[in-house]
RNA sequence: CGGGGAGUAGCGCAGCCUGGUAGCGCAUCUGUUUUGGGAACAGAGGGUCGCAGGUUCAAAUCCUGUCUCCCCGACCA
């Protein structure tokens, strides 16, 4: 994308209306635009980010055999009058009558939709386990949505679900997830903290949270701080269980005494293990040995519109955003800084042409701008790697490769930069 | 929902107390000079002052109602 095309409304000023850093930099960035209290409109420069941490959480469900499905957001009243939610699940939910008068609800989940889905059509336990998930936007009516996308009230959700023979089976699949959930949180560059968590509204016994530690953040957990280095992937199932770390409302709800550490955090993932309270009340049953079964059931929410959000605040400087390079909106950016020069004009779009056809992200400053701008910009936006294409072209054939994170700066003749970018984007692949 | 704050040009704000018909910075447009860290000068355009009603010769300003947004608290990914 040439910078020139590229439609990003940047704020010089900071935005009256926000309060934390993420906020304030997604506005500031033109990531998003507000529409209505905790409702946003995803622009260009936001979307790409969002679109890569969904690539991430959708290459990683193929790995893990999820099966991909859409549900919609619009659910019949009928099926939460069956699970007793109706009533239940309060104000949050945001509640529509059609022209027929017929209840309606903008969904705030889907366990219901995925149990009567399920109940039509799994009719053997040999078809057992299946999983299912879908990406989808969400609506719950927040009592007071704030911080811009991070407590929004529509927001954009990957749910799974899964259905097993019996509760030793889901168990099994519920550590699936939870591996599955360290995995797409180190592939976007997010050092995630499971934390043990009491199930709330979903119902059920085994419940995780996925958190990142940032100051800012609104939630408070507890936990013993080597779990910080460890590598969880390779734990077993029983050691996952018996972690270290909890939410504050687990710690305080069951006393735990052991000696722990406190954080602030953000809530990125929200994993349940809630048995057959869905398949129960919609009478879920299948044939097996000569008895009924009621599936087991599990679900696994990301909150995929909250994650810009939190990792901006797990990392920025006072110039902007530093993104991880999984998931920028671009890997690379090229700074041509003098806009009337042949010379840096061939160099910078040769380079531009070069990197796109190496399937690399790669946004090109064409801009008739002075250079001040166009450094600014960079850095707010926080794309990892510079390329300066300027004066140092001219002189001594040279261009800048600098790093948005550390300011570090290298000088190369240009026709070594293709090389260098594409091996260190590989290695980091 | 309780408590607080705010709606004036695309953005950030002043003006309101003490009524006299709207201003500043940034952005935008034109021109000239600039160009390795948010340029300078000259000129130009842009506003139903959130909305409705009232008081008044006259309302951004006073009064009443209403809508919206933000902040603090209880709820949540």
């Amino acid at each position: 994308m040439k910078f020139s095309n590229f439609f990003i409304p940047t704020l010089k000023e900071n935005p009256s209306d926000a309060r934390i850093v993420s906020h304030i930099l997604m506005l500031k960035s033109g990531m998003i635009r507000q529409e209505t209290s905790g409702i946003y409109s995803w622009l260009p420069l936001g979307y790409r980010v969002l679109k890569k941490i969904i690539k991430i959480i959708e290459d990683l469900h193929e790995l893990y055999e999820v099966n991909q499905i859409l549900m919609p957001t619009i659910q019949s009243s009928e099926i939460w009058k069956k699970s007793g939610r109706y009533d239940t699940y309060g104000k949050e939910m945001l509640r529509i009558n059609d022209r027929h008068s017929k209840e309606l609800l903008y969904g705030p989940t889907n366990e219901e939709m995925i149990t009567a889905l399920g109940k039509q059509h799994i009719k053997s336990y040999k078809s057992l386990p299946q999983y299912f998930y879908h990406i989808q936007s969400k609506f719950r009516d927040e009592i007071r949505p704030r911080f811009g996308v991070m407590r929004a009230r529509e927001f954009l959700m990957k749910d799974a679900y899964s259905f097993d023979i019996n509760e030793n089976e889901g168990v099994k699949t519920y550590y699936r997830f939870f591996r599955l959930y360290l995995k797409i949180f180190k592939s976007m560059g997010i050092p995630i903290v499971p934390v043990r968590a009491l199930s709330g509204e979903i119902g059920g016994s085994l419940s995780h949270e996925f958190h990142l530690i940032v100051d800012s953040g609104e939630s408070e957990i507890f936990l013993d701080k080597s779990i910080l280095e460890s590598d969880l992937e390779k734990l077993k199932d029983e050691d996952l269980k018996n972690l270290n770390s909890f939410t504050d409302e687990y710690y305080k709800n069951n006393k735990i005494s052991i000696k722990l550490e406190k954080f602030r955090s953000i809530e990125l993932g929200h994993i349940f293990l809630f048995g057959d309270k869905y398949s129960k009340s919609f009478d879920f049953n299948i044939e097996y040995e000569n008895k009924k079964l009621t599936p087991f059931m599990g679900s696994y929410g990301i909150g995929i519109s909250r994650i810009p959000a939190a990792i901006i605040e797990h990392s920025s400087d006072e110039r902007g955003i530093l993104w991880p390079e999984e998931v920028s909106p671009f890997e690379v950016v090229i700074i041509n800084l003098i806009n009337d020069s042949d010379e840096t004009n061939k160099v910078s779009n040769d380079l531009y042409q070069n990197l796109k056809s190496k399937n690399i992200d790669v946004i090109y400053d064409d801009r008739n701008e002075r250079p001040g701008i166009k450094f600014s910009d960079s850095d707010l936006i926080g794309i990892p790697i510079q390329i300066i294409i300027g004066k140092n072209l001219i002189n001594d054939g040279n261009v800048t490769l600098k790093f948005r994170k550390d300011g570090k700066e290298i000088n190369l003749t240009n026709d070594k930069v293709l090389d260098i970018i594409i091996k260190k984007l590989k290695n980091n692949k």
